[in-house]
This record gives structure tokens, sequence and C-alpha cells, in this order.
DNA sequence: CCCAACACTGCACTCAGTTCCAGATTAGGA
DNA sequence: TCCTAATCTGGAACTGAGTGCAGTGTTGGG
């Protein structure tokens, strides 16, 4: 776009941080949802609206829009940067390593993320479970998560590996792969809630991940 | 309506149908969705007003309000009847067969329903792809599915198989088989999409649950 | 034949999200 | 130092989804 002039010139001379606009940009968005995350806490999702966010973060509402391009992204904007970071981690698995196993061990990086702060985990849980468009919109973020996984569990499935009897010609095997391991990482984390997350996650994922790995591998 | 008159209390005394008012009810409702489909796919989900549908099926925005919670609602309410057919498929499987092979059969419900209208799911789909709250919510419907399919796979997987050294005392087992299951179906529906329909949808999905199937069945 | 239940409508309201404009700020080059 | 262009900001006006209500039919069924 326009960054041509202004942004390149101090970002790629010094190579250090990404300009202070892009630092400042970066502060304020931190700010307004560590105020928004609050709100919700305390007067819940629904109830808060976009004005008050921007009031208490000391903003006019046509500011905040300038951050977020909606309500739900405030609270789902993260996951996209999880996503990333799952998917550098199973970039980074031996490469031997079976496809199943890998993506188990990737998901370390969730485990992890998750541990750091579980009470906070507990309390987006919950809010997602109170708004349905919430909860959908994570659901499709997650979805996103496929695509940069894909070529990576490709690799390791290889391209074709017993045509069978008949073929179709349509690889869907390392979507469904991801697919089953992404629903196991789900179940693992509905049933821990559910139980009043009791027990270690990492173990609950350990035994669901074991009982489904498929049998090809 | 004639039957009014001589009606000798068929509708509640005999127990036959739901009653004239449910079946108008129930008529008022599928022209509507209709309508709003034709419109949907004409001039695309986002272009199209809750104020049109209404005004092309001859009410006022106020009663299309009265049938539909959500605008979204009109693409996807059929999925949770869809939703029962393939728990009551599920229910419907010999008791002696493996959970795995149960689901792949259950689906062919799915797909039956897929194959009568290929051309309307392939629209649909087209759809949901343009619109992303639409898509998330079709998200949500599906995640709806495994709570009622929960009890029947639980049911043949055993309540509690090989604990394994150490029990976290939480069955996540049937939910992320469930889930695999379904992120099978998802795959392939995709995957066939993207190949643009060629090669038989069940042949597809035969070959990706073949490959993920879990090792323990 | 009656009446309670239900259907339909219009209206006013909230809130999310978009678009446009005008002014303030500031980074970085001349 | 000053200039300029990009970016930030606030504000107003707008669309459209969804809610609540109050008034007025309409009819199913006893």
């Amino acid at each position: 776009m326009a960054e041509a002039s202004g942004g390149l010139g101090l970002g790629s001379g010094l190579g250090l941080g990404p300009g202070l606009r892009e630092r400042t940009r970066r502060a304020v968005r931190a700010e307004l949802m560590t105020v928004a995350m609050d709100l919700f806490a305390r007067k819940g999702y629904d109830a808060t609206t976009i004005d008050e966010i921007a009031a208490v973060a000391g903003m006019s509402r046509s500011s905040f829009f300038r951050y977020f391009a909606s309500k739900e992204d405030v609270v789902l904007d993260h996951l996209d940067a999880l996503g990333e970071s799952l998917a550098e981690a199973l970039a980074q698995r031996p490469a031997g390593e079976d496809a199943w196993t890998a993506l188990r061990r990737a998901f370390d990086v969730l485990l992890a993320y998750h541990a750091r702060d579980p009470q906070g985990a507990r309390g987006l849980r919950q809010m997602l479970d109170g708004n349905p468009a919430l909860r959908a919109r994570n659901l499709d973020k997650q979805c996103g998560w496929h695509d940069r996984l894909i070529p990576h569990i490709a690799a390791r499935l290889g391209p074709a590996p017993d045509p069978g009897p008949a073929d179709t010609g349509i690889n869907a095997r390392p979507e469904a792969v991801i697919g089953a391991a992404l629903a196991c990482l789900e179940a693992a984390k509905r049933a821990w809630m559910a139980a009043g997350c009791r027990a270690p996650l990492d173990k609950v994922l350990d035994d669901v991940m074991r009982t489904v790995r498929p049998g090809a591998f």
C-alpha cells in the first residue's frame, strides 16, 4: 500500500523493531483488549457495548474500529497468532516422526499457552459458551488452522500411500487427519472443562489421542 | 377449509396430525425458506435484506421473525433435523458393529441427502464460504450433533476399556471419536468441492475414513 | 356461536458495522 | 527548521439485524 515511503525507511534501514508507529499501534491494541476483556468479565459480553469499551479506553467509537474489525475480534484475535505458532511447532518436529505423534507434540504449544493462564482460559471458555455467535466464530478460526497445517501433514503422509481399489483422484487424507487431531484436542478441552478442570489436561489429551490414533500409523 | 366444521375433533382427539395451526405454520416456514434461498442465490446472502424476503413472501418484517429467529436460521435451520436423522440412523445400526463402522454407515443418511440435490448442496456450500458468520454458525450447528451421538457411541466403546497407567477419571473418548469421524466427513466434502465435484463423494469418504480409522477398533 | 389463542402489522428502539469528511498529529525527508 | 504526506482521530449520518410492545384482526376448536 502506501507504506512504501514512510514505514520502509526506518524499519528496513536499522532492522530493529517494526517502527514507532507500529509499536504504538500494538500497544493501543493491547490496552483495548485488556479493557474490553475486563468489561466482558464484569458485565458479560453481550451487555458490554463498543461505546463503553471505547470510552473506558479513552477513545472514540470510530477509533475502536481502527484497531478491531469487530467486537468478536477483540476476543478471538489472538487465535490467529496461536495457529501460527502451532504450524511452526509442527514444522520443527523431526522428519521421521509420524503425522499423529507430530501433531500431538505440536499441541504442546497450545497446552503451554493454556497452562500459563488456566483461570483466564476457563473464563474465556465460559464466555464462548454463553454466546453462540462467539462460539461459532471460535470454531471457524480454529478451522483456519487446518490450512496452515496441511502442507506439513501432507508431507508426512506421503503423496498417495495406497490408492485403493477405486481411486478417486481426490486426496482428503491430510485434512482429515488434522481434523481428527483437532477434534481430539477440542474433546479433551471440553471434557476437562465439564469435569471442573481437575486432572491435568495433557493427560486427558494423551488418553484421547491414543484411543483415536489412526491404525494406519 | 371445509373440514373445519365437520372436524369431529380430528386433530387433538385422534392424535394424528400436528393440528391445522401447526401445519400452516410449517407451510409458511417452508415458503419463506424457498423465497429466501431463491433471493440468496440470485443476489447473494449479504445483499439480501430481511425486508426483501418478507416483501416477496408477502408479509411484514415482524412476521418474518415469528418464523425464524435470525437471517442465518433460514439457511441453517434444516441442520437440526439432519442431526436428528443422523442420530436415528446411528441408533439403528446393529449392536455388534464397532463405533467407527457404525458412524460411517450412519453418514449414509447425510450422503443420501447430499446426493438428492447435489447442485443445491454445492450452492449452499458456496454461500457458506462467502459469509464468515454463516460458515461459523454452520460449524457450530454441526458441533451440536456431537451431543446427540455421544450416548450411542459411548455405549459401543464400553465404559472404560483400558484405563491406562495414569487414569484421569475423565472420559473424552466418545466425543473425540465422533469429532474425528465428523472431521473426516467435513474433509471429504471440502476436498470433493475443491475438486469440482468429480468422483463420487461416498468413495472419497470411504478412503478418508479408512485412513483415519482408529487402530483401537 | 363464542372466545381465547394465535397471527399479523407498524413503530420505536438498541447496537453493530460502514462510510465519509475534516481536523490534528507526527514521522521523516529536504 | 520547515514541509508534506501519511496516519490517527472524532464525529455525523447511514444501513441492517434483532427486540419489545401495543393494537388489531383472524380462526381453531370447544
